[in-house]
DNA sequence: TCGCACGTGTTATATTATAACATCACAAGC
DNA sequence: GCTTGTGATGTTATAATATAACACGTGCGA
């Protein structure tokens, strides 16, 4: 994880497509574009060790959860970061919560545990799908 | 995820070997131990239903940077847990930060998000390990 | 020029997980 | 008693996710 990003040509191709989605993108549909796009088949350790570089820069989140990844909506190596998971549409909000950190930092600290690297997944239903009548009112 | 819990044999056997181990067990080392004790194989559907089972009604979690399950250090059900992982030794402690947890129901809640689950990974080095002679003293 | 570091390609395979259907036991209602 | 439904478990097959190991090329400093 050194300070000087090296983006590649592949790097950048599949950073832009990590950004380009909407949603959380999983390796084999990154595969897929990737394979699309060139014309020839893409292996799955190209996409492995791009995704694991993206990462390691800190352009790109894992989300554990989902086996699946976003672009780092705070700029190169954001410190923290929460996601909100909607398991109705999808969608993935990628927030701060200093307190929560705070916290972390805290109780790790009292157990003597040197904290290097946190993820906090929220699953619940985002605004617009939590609003509609209770009990999952979508996807007929 | 009803209140009262069906603890078949099955269901019991696999919780008891979670139990029994010291570290965070896979899905498929459980499918080891439960095929030796039984004596026949017992095959993925079977393993991952129970843990399904298991997980819902809160005797378990699935830690999910580690596609592995511990059972819960605070009984059935306990509303929200921390996993302070030692990437060193393997160890993982299950404790509690209700300041993470408000931290957290707050940074949701403004922004309209309903949580529901909540999974906080924490990875680093624990107290035995971290205390070593920085940069890896471990595992000659 | 040599040799090393590193990014990428390639082949093979390991690991994790689920779909779909079969069977069995038990309990509710007739 | 019998039937029928429900839920747990068994079984077969396969999907989805991920990595090991080695090959190749390019650039760069000794």
């Amino acid at each position: 994880m050194s300070d000087d990003l090296d983006l590649t040509p592949l790097r950048r191709e599949v950073l832009d497509m990590i950004k380009a989605s909407a949603r959380p993108i999983k390796a084999y549909e990154l595969l897929g574009l990737l394979s699309r796009r060139r014309g020839r088949v893409a292996r799955a350790p190209t996409i492995y060790r791009t995704l694991d570089y993206l990462t390691r820069c800190g352009l790109i989140h894992r989300i554990e959860s989902l086996n699946a990844y976003q672009a780092c909506a705070h700029a190169p190596a954001c410190p923290e970061h929460v996601f909100l998971i909607c398991d109705d549409c999808g969608e993935v909000s990628e927030i701060e919560s200093m307190d929560a950190r705070i916290a972390l930092e805290i109780a790790s600290t009292a157990r003597q545990f040197r904290a290097e690297q946190v993820s906090i997944e929220v699953h619940g239903a985002c605004r617009a799908c939590g609003t509609e009548t209770p009990a999952r009112a979508k996807k007929p």
